[in-house]
DNA sequence: TCCTTTCTACGTACACCGTACACAGTACGC
DNA sequence: GCGTACTGTGTACGGTGTACGTAGAAAGGA
């Protein structure tokens, strides 16, 4: 489960909100409620329950309000998407790490990242087609620029490397959150999933026309209990994209 | 956008139409339609319009019938979703690569996903937390072993790396599709969005806060058109993957 | 032949979703 | 005191997936 963000709709409007810059009129009844309680509360509903649970009739009975009254703080649920996000990514740990090795800069960033992702599963999943232009991104933006920067990279590069590592974390986090689903929605974890499914998949599928998919398969479920491991897909992924980068600065010194 | 697959509900049946083995049973009318005239039709929405565009209602208007006719055909349409995976992975072409250097291994079977995805972009975003059992995907897990099998990796890192390579180019797709649904909804290419947006920016972003940014980010948005650029993330993640596989290979050498 | 059984097709209905729109009421500026 | 701008909300619309019940068709058995 995924859900779409502020394309459509008033970028203006949009980007006073993430700045909250308001028109400051004194008029008419005292608001009730106020943005940051919105989405606050919003987050917090979606880190215990996940995205789909986020509904503008849940989020506005959890406040304790009717769901139309969301639409006087927030022009839709995209809006309050890019607002969620920037609202995370605002509050992120931003650790400095000038004049540490390139690889601990890195790891640095990563975990940073990772942690956000463990905090707020939800994140992964949003789409992030154009980042949400608020002070939380500028903020994340700059401190990991400045993290990788310095290296000896191209500011091009550098900015397709920060990409490519962000991804790698996001994607980990979606693949991670999907097993959970899974295994939630099914009741059942992977080694029971597999059970369930082994005598039939075994009357019907010819193990000597895949016998590298069976070998290696039994082996990877072997070594980790399942059939995918989190913490083994992390560590092997983030091997490869240390030694990926390394290549790519060692091409330089040359 | 994304949607779940069949993780709840019945494995025996769900298997049951992954590998077509039917209770063949000749009383009752005859189907005036067939589980492959719905997957069929179902992948064709989805390849032309999206996921989105792709329910139930309007899948059973295409093929000509009621809604709940489908239901005949399909426990729901979270299996739905199996079985259109499932069908496009069974039709990958799969080249022998026997022989060949790793790198052109590796390649090929990237170019093969990246193909897969350019043809049928939806499937970037069904989640894959657990692989259909069906015969494509088994044929496919296969086929990818056994091209990067033979190159000194154990058969866990065999199933690391596989993963880890499908998973880029899983999120190279996603990221490509949600810029080019950016794009769509708010009637603007990233050009245009970002001019819309520059004045008010301006006016609340302190530039000289956020220097890095500002320098990296229009060194980026100048070199291609746009902040992110598809061909150039390509280039730039897959030689980042090809060496750092080159060097998880290079360690096993010695 | 006719009846029973089994299967297909599908109309209706339900519980959700985001949100457009109209309207009641409140508090400030003049 | 009045106009005006604003908050809060009830109702309603068009969309989603699908549970449930039923009508009717075809085949097997008597």
């Amino acid at each position: 489960m995924s859900s779409d963000r502020s394309s459509a709709g008033d970028p203006d409007r949009t980007l006073a909100l993430l700045w909250r810059v308001s028109g400051e009129s004194r008029r008419g009844p005292r608001p009730g409620l106020s943005l940051d309680r919105v989405v606050d509360t919003a987050i917090e509903l979606a880190d215990a329950d996940g995205l789909s649970a986020l509904t503008m009739r849940r989020l506005a009975q959890t406040i304790g309000v009717a769901p139309m009254t969301l639409y006087t703080y927030v022009p839709g649920k995209a809006e309050l998407l890019d607002l969620m996000l920037d609202a995370v990514y605002a509050r992120m740990p931003r650790t400095d790490t000038a004049g540490r090795h390139w690889r601990e800069r890195v790891t640095t960033v990563v975990e940073e990242n990772r942690a956000l992702l463990a905090a707020h599963p939800w994140v992964a999943s949003v789409s992030t087609g154009r980042p949400p232009l608020g002070p939380g991104q500028m903020a994340k933006y700059d401190h990991e620029l400045r993290a990788l920067d310095g290296l000896g990279l191209s500011d091009v590069e550098l900015d397709a490397a920060l990409a490519h590592l962000l991804a790698f974390v996001r994607t980990h986090a979606r693949d991670a959150a999907d097993a959970m689903a899974a295994e939630r929605e099914s009741r059942m974890n992977d080694e029971q999933w597999w059970e369930r499914n082994a005598p039939l998949l075994a009357r019907v599928l010819d193990e000597t026309a895949f016998p590298t998919a069976v070998r290696v398969g039994t082996a990877a479920g072997q070594a980790h209990g399942s059939a995918w491991n989190a913490d083994h897909a992390w560590q092997f992924g983030l091997q490869v994209l240390l030694d990926g980068l390394a290549a790519l600065m060692g091409r330089h010194e040359r």
